[in-house]
RNA sequence: GGCGACAUAGCCAAGUGGUAAGGCAGAGGUCUGCAAAACCUUUAUUCCCCAGUUCAAAUCUGGGUGUCGCCU
């Protein structure tokens, strides 16, 4: 029989981290994020990491961990999350896969097989593609690509220059992209046990607007302010973080901190949404509405049965 | 009380006789190596109300209502 692996997904400002803290207590679990933002070092307020309080309640793998001025990508966070599971796994103990990257989620539910060459050794050869598209339009660019990967081309739309780039690169490379949806074949090294934590729409952006003065009372312009310091830049992608590129922008001089925390908060608020959309395709999700229960401890107990009766 | 300006979507608005731009907010979606990224789609049978002029009115005329400003 394969093993289990707990999967907690749901939209930032959910409320995720309390219900795999509850669950780990429950279980003899540890959390694995699946936190695109989290698992970079340094970036603790604006990427509202679990507190130190709530780190000892539970093991946390992949929370804090890379340096972000390092690059980083799914591939990387599949192998690393890979290896954090078997190491659980291996020491009897229930994993807990928590976290709002839709992607990173994939890698791991799913077959997804990164073994296409690392962009990262051609990036001469993305940037000469980057300038041509600036140069020459990006119907120009999307005309080369319909030359090398017809399929790819179909199903790209060519104002999205950073994914012809990668299709390019990749069909340049002998391996052409492969397509996601043609192939959801569930991953064979576990059995993913499925919990999607929602709430009503207009409760959830409540908490992210509220959420948001939060971080930035914390102290989130003082974080950006020492990473800068560290040589990061807005290039760097942790910087693009929400919350992040708004207040470079602001210490920019490009408008006001009500600006920014105005952005921040309907940043996250669509992120929100983009989130709930990917997620929707998981077919064999359990959804629990949050909303629909007087308090947090209700809802937490209809989740720890509803995967007891799984484990 | 007098004079003037304005009234178009949830909000900001363009449109001065030919069949309602655009932006924002909101909603839906795409995704195999930067994913908190990048990208796509979508929102007024009608312009405050009534009457009139006209083949044709958000646009012109008259009246009403409301808001704002100035004066008393």
């Amino acid at each position: 029989m394969k093993d289990k692996v707990l999967i907690i997904a749901g939209p930032t400002a959910v409320g995720k981290t309390k219900y795999a803290i509850e669950a780990a207590r429950r279980f003899d679990g540890e959390i694995v994020s699946a936190d695109s933002m989290q698992l970079y070092k340094f970036m603790d307020i604006g990427s509202a990491k679990p507190t130190k309080e709530e780190r000892l309640l539970a093991k946390h793998h992949l929370v804090d961990e890379i340096d972000p001025r390092e690059p980083f990508s799914v591939a990387e966070y599949q192998k690393r999350a890979k290896a954090a599971i078997k190491d659980i796994l291996s020491r009897h103990k229930l994993p807990i896969v928590c976290g709002g990257t839709g992607l990173y989620l994939n890698s791991l539910i799913y077959d997804m097989n990164f073994s296409a060459p690392p962009s990262s050794e051609s990036a001469a050869f993305r940037k000469e593609l980057e300038d041509f598209a600036k140069r020459e339009g990006n119907e120009a660019l999307h005309r080369k690509l319909r030359e090398k990967d017809e399929k790819a081309a179909e199903r790209i739309h060519p104002n999205n220059v950073k994914k012809v780039i990668r299709a390019l690169e990749s069909a340049a490379l002998g391996k052409k992209i492969a397509n996601f949806s043609d192939s959801f074949v569930l991953t064979k090294e576990f059995d993913p046990i499925l919990v999607l934590l929602d709430r009503n729409r207009d409760e959830l952006y409540e908490r992210i607007n509220l959420r948001t003065g939060i971080l930035f009372e914390k102290g989130l312009c003082d974080e950006v302010r020492s990473l800068l310091e560290m040589g990061l830049v807005k290039e760097n992608i942790s910087m693009k973080g929400i919350g992040y590129k708004e207040v470079i922008d602001y210490l920019e001089g490009k408008y006001d901190l009500k600006e920014a925390k105005r952005l921040v908060r309907q940043n996250t608020r669509r992120y929100a949404k983009r989130q709930l959309t990917w997620f929707r395709r998981y077919e064999d999700m359990h959804r629990i509405d949050i909303s629909a229960y007087e308090h947090d401890e209700e809802a937490i107990e209809e989740m720890i049965s509803w995967v007891k009766n799984r484990l």
